[in-house]
DNA sequence: GTTGAGCGTT
């Protein structure tokens, strides 16, 4: 990512749009005004939910500034869009984390965002099979699963922070807060709370006795496979346009 | 290699 051209660098949040906009349509839209340089829907962490709205930064500022300044309205979707300038830089996990004593209740998971330049696939392989399997790997297959630090709770290692600590964060000082272990899909073990309790007949203590790792809880898989990685037929379209931005994929 | 857990909604 050009980082940000400069600490001015900014950033439009845009909200006002349905939850099923994907970044790819809002690229397209804003493209006209100026090149995007990444446009990123926030979702919530847990349900995975976009949470209304984005931010879709040019890369030029001016060209952020113009429109703005215009007071063009969008409108996507037939909703009107609400444009502003971002406030802040993006928070980083940590920051969130920072925030915690009140933001502990809306952290968000992985958020949508769209690049410029993911101009993959190569048409070397059949793509028209299997979309989804193919998506999963779509990016690099190799990189992805050996690095299982980097992904949050993308689907299977559900906590960010095992991920985090594990050897990459100078301070693994955690916070003490035990709340938290993410996308937690509400496991049944967890549900059954009394039960326990008055279960005097099938109370065998062999069963208790193995202490399996109860740690790693396993938010059985997320809520669907609502990357938003996935297809995203315009892309294509508005990529085309701006294929000038080669920059990442990540 | 610079992150993707950035302002929501009482």
């Amino acid at each position: 990512m050009p980082r940000d051209r400069n600490d001015n660098s900014v950033s439009l949040h845009v909200s006002g749009f349905k939850d099923s906009t994907r970044p790819s349509d809002l690229a397209s839209l804003f493209e006209p005004h100026g090149r995007i340089a990444d446009v990123y829907i926030p979702k919530d962490y847990y349900t995975g939910r976009p949470r209304g709205f984005a931010y879709v930064q040019y890369y030029d500022e001016e060209d952020a500034r113009r429109v703005y300044e215009s007071g063009e309205s969008f409108t996507l979707d037939g909703r009107k869009l609400e444009i502003q300038y971002a406030q802040g830089r993006r928070k980083t996990p940590n920051q969130m984390r920072g925030q915690s004593g009140r933001g502990d209740r809306r952290r968000s998971r992985s958020a949508d965002r769209y690049r410029p330049s993911a101009r993959r696939y190569s048409r070397s392989r059949s793509r028209s099979r299997s979309p989804v399997r193919r998506r999963r790997d779509s990016r690099s297959p190799v990189r992805r699963a050996r690095s299982r630090s980097r992904t949050p709770p993308r689907r299977r290692s559900p906590s960010p922070r095992r991920a985090g600590n594990s050897r990459r964060s100078p301070s693994p000082r955690r916070l003490p807060s035990r709340s938290r272990s993410p996308p937690r899909r509400r496991s049944i073990s967890r549900e059954r709370p009394s039960r326990s309790r008055s279960q005097s007949h099938g109370a065998s203590p062999r069963r208790a006795a193995s202490p399996r790792r109860a740690a790693s809880p396993r938010p059985a898989a997320s809520p669907r496979r609502t990357d938003g990685w996935g297809e995203e037929p315009k892309v294509s379209e508005w990529e085309e346009g701006n294929g000038a931005y080669g920059s990442y994929g990540w």
